[in-house]
DNA sequence: AGCCGATGTTCAGCAGGCTGACCATTACGG
DNA sequence: CCGTAATGGTCAGCCTGCTGAACATCGGCT
């Protein structure tokens, strides 16, 4: 009977999406209270340690230019980050964390909450992690690679 | 240093995201040939049991009502499946596989093709399955529990 | 019979993914 | 030094996901 109700019986590729948009959708629900969420929250941490252009960003995430280009355009709409053309290559954007951005990350992303969703949620969840990994490795590899 | 290439030290709902896209995008590629993408595959899988409601559908995929109705809209304009009011509850839309959509899932399916994806992009799929599958009953039942 | 809540679908609008195309700027090779 | 390729961003358009709101139909209850 195909249409079975119970995820074991999945195909992989099903399981994985409807778990990640069960994550996202509870991260979001947590992150909404300060405009973010959670692909704009990643982009945050990252410009924390300093500025970086959107190409780069976009390369971090493992996104096209053009998603990181419209992410970037929200938070900034939102003020949690700045964007400049660069002065040495006019190509270039840099995009520098605001303050408003840097409290948000602070207070949003304070006591790990973002592992917190997966409490009770799973068993082994370094193994999860490990084998996590190991798919991202092997499929961005398989993706970006020859071109 | 927050910006860190290595997957595993990525946050676990990046992980999943980030995993869940690359394995979508691979398995699109493959589908496109069909005019199909992977939630309609899914979704003709479980109507190749039989008809079924756009509700039932919906709630098979742990997907809004809203969402499903797309879906199927695009999978009608395709010729992959017909939709016609219920004659016995005239609210419901009875979704039925079409001939096309029956080839369709049959060639696209073969020989696991949708398993394929993992060939050695992961150490032990069943135990990324055993996961995968308690993350999604233990957040599943925390969204759609109370309400 | 009539009202009213529950149910099933759809519309509108937002967001993050993707592709394809276009533009400006920079880098490189003859 | 100039033409061409490579690079970095954006625009347009499509798809799936979400929320909020509207709508018609059905069911139950008085």
């Amino acid at each position: 009977m195909p249409s079975a109700p119970d995820p074991a019986q999945w195909a992989t590729g099903r399981l994985l999406s409807t778990a990640a948009r069960l994550v996202e959708h509870a991260w979001d629900a947590h992150l909404d209270q300060w405009g973010l969420n959670h692909s704009g929250f990643v982009v945050l941490w990252m410009v924390s340690s300093g500025p970086r252009s959107q190409h780069e960003l976009a390369q971090a995430m493992q996104v096209e230019d053009q998603t990181m280009s419209r992410v970037l355009e929200r938070l900034e709409r939102h003020g949690h980050v700045s964007r400049e053309r660069s002065t040495t290559d006019r190509r270039r954007v840099e995009v520098t964390l605001s303050d408003t951005g840097r409290a948000a990350l602070a207070e949003a992303g304070a006591d790990d909450a973002s592992e917190r969703v997966f409490d009770g949620a799973v068993g082994d969840l370094p193994a999860l992690r490990e084998q996590l990994s190991q798919v991202v490795a092997a499929l961005s590899a398989r993706r970006w690679s020859a071109e």
